[in-house]
DNA sequence: AACCATTGCAACCGCAACATC
DNA sequence: AGATGTTGCGGTTGCAATGGT
């Protein structure tokens, strides 16, 4: 049990993945109240969370308008071009991307991407004189001078790392499982 | 069929910025 | 002006699912 036991009220605190019946109690809470103070509202919902934790549950997963499934080419384009231009600024990319989380495409970023971008520059390593590609590797740095059209990111137009095929059923998965959530949620709020 | 390695994602942690008292 | 609380962000970790041997 990884409870922090305080002297007084500061009961237990859950941590750990989120069940069901926790998603549905916070989206029933929200949805009678709104979005407010989180640790007040973790509190007032009876939920043994941070406020913390519901905020990002919330934010990232249980919110209406998140869009799951898989990233598509051009939204993975528009990620590595705004990558290029901010860097590591998740949530001020993920503005620009409709129904994205900044953790959806952070996590996006370091599985496929960045792993990818591995591999260019080794191949490009591999096949240029180190010192001809001094200073366009990406490594070094993603600062703001960065441009989207370097090597790296040609190269990555030219392979598309994501696979459109599975998106339709991992959304459709998405939606129903959702739906769900809150079609129950409508039932039990008025 | 069982085991091991890899992958992908949800969630946590620490810190800084901001707001309120 | 300083203290305290809250929010937002980015980095990191843990673990379930999947694939390979």
């Amino acid at each position: 049990m990884d409870k922090k036991t305080c002297n007084s009220q500061e009961v237990d605190v859950r941590k750990g993945p989120w069940t069901t019946e926790e998603d549905l109690i916070l989206i029933n809470y929200i949805a009678n109240h709104g979005e407010g103070v989180w640790n007040t509202l973790a509190r007032s919902a009876g939920l043994k969370r941070t406020g913390k934790s519901c905020r990002l549950r919330w934010l990232n997963y249980l919110r209406p308008d998140v869009r799951r499934g898989n990233i598509t080419p051009e939204e993975q384009l528009l990620i590595m071009e705004l990558h290029a231009r901010w860097g590591n600024r998740w949530s001020k990319i993920a503005r620009h991307l409709p129904g994205r989380t900044d953790n959806e495409i952070k996590n996006y970023w370091r599985t496929r991407i960045q792993k990818k971008i591995k591999q260019a520059e080794t191949f490009t390593n591999q096949n240029f004189d180190a010192t001809q590609n001094a200073g366009t590797s990406y490594s070094s740095g993603p600062s703001d001078g960065v441009q989207p059209c370097s090597p790296m990111y040609m190269n990555n137009n030219t392979d598309p790392m994501v696979t459109p095929m599975s998106a339709e059923s991992s959304e459709s998965f998405w939606s129903m499982s959702m739906e769900d959530l809150w079609s129950s949620h409508l039932f039990s709020a008025d």
